[in-house]
DNA sequence: CTAGGTGCTGGACCGTGGTCTAGGTCAACG
DNA sequence: CGTTGACCTAGACCACGGTCCAGCACCTAG
């Protein structure tokens, strides 16, 4: 119907996702609205479902896994009556990715200073081995 | 040998990984150094074995797969002389971290404006449903 | 008419990262 | 002594998220 409408192959383009990925998301029910069929069985996205894909794809980005993906696209599906629990499953997900953050930037401390304390020992022509397995015995300040 | 010297249940509990995890990861050679048993057959991880461990936690929760922490774990086991090797993993996946925390803040983003929108919705007493299937004919600023 | 391109379905297959089971050893406790 | 609990190995099993294949239907262009 709208000029906006897209293929599946165009969906796949610009949504990152390969085509069976896209019918797989459709089976699980990730769908916020049932895809149209052409006159001859062909899915047909709105400019909507791209929209609704794209967040999809970030969701996934950010560890959300497929089965509450395709809860949250129920409730949508469902209509008014369940914001409250669309809600609480957004909080969920907020500090989950939170957390990830947090994880995330602890871990990059940790390779930030094994990748400075490579670089030093490379610049400075191989002293004693950073990060080796013969700390000797005597304490190591690497807290 | 020493008092630090830890059994398999105690590496565990203070790693947070199981059991069955830690020989897993034995098996597929993320330990830099080779596990010491006791006379009975039984492992016996150095206070060393817990660090790399530890460490070992934080690449997965970054998302290094587990063969390039073997990868990794095998240079080290090599000992000095690929030092440029390892910085360069290292260096890959301190990229591959940045990009993480650039796109997860990214998702965080979209979900801290849903979450507003519902907030906003649910407070007001359901107007019209954000994030509805319905966008009306007329365009939508969402982006 | 035929070939190429795109799409359809259902189901098989795959890599990753765990998790668990069976069947056994060992040490300590009561 | 027997039981309990922690550990051992090898291998089966699992969920997840894709990916691919066979076999077929269309449509359009040459």
């Amino acid at each position: 119907m709208s000029d906006r409408d897209l293929s599946i192959g165009q969906v796949a383009q610009r949504t990152g996702l390969s085509v069976h990925t896209l019918r797989l998301y459709e089976r699980k029910g990730l769908l916020a609205s049932e895809v149209r069929r052409d006159g001859s069985g062909r899915r047909v996205y709105s400019a909507w479902d791209l929209q609704w894909l794209a967040n999809c794809v970030k969701f996934r980005a950010s560890g959300m896994p497929l089965a509450t993906i395709s809860r949250l696209a129920q409730l949508v599906r469902e209509g008014s009556g369940n914001e409250a629990e669309r809600l609480e499953l957004l909080r969920d997900h907020q500090r989950h990715i939170t957390e990830q953050l947090a994880q995330l930037s602890d871990c990059l401390d940790l390779v930030n200073g094994k990748v400075a304390s490579y670089e030093e020992h490379l610049a400075a022509g191989a002293t004693g081995d950073p990060w080796q397995r013969h700390p000797q015995p005597a304490a190591q300040a690497e807290r």
